[in-house]
DNA sequence: AATGAATGAGGATTCATTCAT
DNA sequence: CATGAATGAATCCTCATTCAT
């Protein structure tokens, strides 16, 4: 059973669909919460769902987590898109998506560093979209690097390294392990990577 | 039980020691590549003695990762105590400072982000530990700015903060998840640091 | 509930008695293959209808199996009063029997097996169907041995016996486990019954 | 894991050695009740161990059956070898090796007819035996056959075919399914292969 | 009546920790 | 003291059966 189809979820009973939303959201919950540790079990019960109907939507814990960071790969990728749609500064679009995506990714922290784990699973079923996320990203900088605000030896494996610490940083400080500052991080960041 | 104090250590028959330190050794290796998924009994057999004997000397598997993390930041905190004590030039020594304790987190990545999970268990016995780190790496701030290297608002907690993060990536990379450069990255916040 | 009586499957709606043939021959087909480990989910699948559908006809899987059992000795009932009924030889229409009994039971050869387990379920449901069975193929012995042509001390648990060990022989060879020939064993059997 | 080598059961410490076997009993008394649908914890209970104490001298429930299943092999081979070492009648020694272990299988009925199932698991480790079991039976067979006591075209797979049925009889047998006398089964097929 | 979604008890297996030898 | 065998709670997943649509 491949993750379903957004189609798929669409033509849904409607129990099946309200059923699959709410275990995605406990899911991310879970997963926000106790990373890939998080259990089945605890994932229904936040579900308000019996431990079959997870399995009946998604055929193992790696396809759920794999749909999840797939719907986290896909905001992302539309994050980009847009910001490369409108015709800001340059500098304001590229350094904007950072700080908007960011923000998105503190509110689950835990969650975000699974995009970085991959089992089999997770690799096959996002690949294509990392590519576009890949894609949208590179559009990004080279436009501020034509703008000459970012230094030109810039890419995109170097932000997806730093959102990958990020991640880990939101992580920490989300379990309280100390006063983790991740938005002067981001700052420091962005005046590493701008062209004087 | 709580964990052998380092004169507990001293005084222990050799044979005892010699275990002591074979299983610091093979606990070592095995969270360096499983993190905190290693299984005592592989430490134990790495180690080359029963589980028991493994137990004699660490209560728990959360006591010997502590005594792990504590080794970890006694060597943190005698290598920016020596950067201290030399005299070179203060942007050399902070940078020096953390190229050069990069570059040992990096030779077991996974580990490294042990250091952010806090058990009880660890906090306690590592919070005078970190206070020492902290002063020490401070003053190496401290000077650095004083001497107009580094921005004013620098604070040792940004610094952990982003050692934090590079210990993802580094692990992130060491996983082979993607082509993640950490050196790239910890450039790029120095140049993010610098006072211009 | 009870299983349906022959008379309420008659009186049924024709899409009703559709469905309850397509489950039967779905059912005998997995169970032929995978035995008591056949799954509903599976019947259901293949006879093109929902869970639901083979339950409102079956109330349980027991319920099928032995429905299907049911099936089995009628036929087996039928079969042996046929030869009854044509007075040829009586030692071709007792061997003739067995031989073509057999051939019917290879073709589904895993169920055959099923004859011999005994569920509360089936056992109620068959009992007086095998009394059945019993009898015509008694007479068939007793016609043979009255002809002088079979050992007078045969009975009727001699030949059920046996071709419950030819149904297993039938269904490992099936599986594939050796190169088992159940013919040779019945020819044996045929000669070992034989009076010289 | 591979299961356990004779040496390694008999080097074990004298309590690991008791739990082994009585592992093994009580695998032997589940099995025997029923068949592959045997459960470990029950297998555990019946021990009197810790269902981690079963795992850790099988490493799966197809490795606990395999090695049943060799040590009934074992038996076998053992017995037709002893056969064919006492010089009695051929005849007598065929037919009375084939008596003698009917009755050994009689006891665990339902378990002998584990022997045909084969998973990967069970067919690795039993191959060599089963061809020293065939070797041991064709010898039996071939010296009866010399003496003129057997039907010339008699092979060790009829052989083996006939008490791969016999089996399945004594099981149900046993399940109380039907009074089924495997002792005259076994009777009329000697019959049936003596040579007249 | 039909559908297929939901349920949850049950079963195999793992692994930190304890304890007999 | 060292050893490694024993323990059993915990966890993933399956599948017969029920029930809302």
């Amino acid at each position: 059973m491949v993750p379903l189809p957004a189609a798929a979820v669409r033509t849904m009973r409607s129990d099946a669909r309200r059923n699959h939303e709410r275990i995605l959201a406990a899911a991310q919950a879970a997963f926000s919460e106790h990373a890939s540790e998080a259990q089945i079990d605890d994932i229904a019960r936040r579900a308000g769902v019996g431990v079959g109907t997870v399995y009946r939507h998604f055929p193992t814990k790696d396809a759920l987590l794999a749909e999840l960071i797939r719907l986290k790969l896909t905001g992302l990728r539309d994050r980009a898109r847009r910001k490369l749609a409108d015709d800001s500064d340059p500098w304001e679009a590229f350094a904007g998506f950072l700080r908007e995506q960011a923000e998105v990714f503190a509110k689950d922290a835990a969650q975000q560093q699974l995009i970085w784990v991959d089992t089999e699973e997770s690799r096959n079923l996002t690949a294509p979209l990392r590519q576009e996320v890949g894609e949208a990203v590179g559009a990004l900088i080279r436009r501020a690097q034509d703008a000459g605000a970012v230094r030109p030896d810039l890419t995109v494996d170097d932000v997806r390294t730093f959102m990958c610490g990020l991640g880990a940083i939101m992580a920490a400080d989300a379990r309280g392990v100390m006063p983790f500052d991740w938005r002067r991080q981001l700052e420091f960041m962005l005046d590493g990577i701008r062209a004087q």
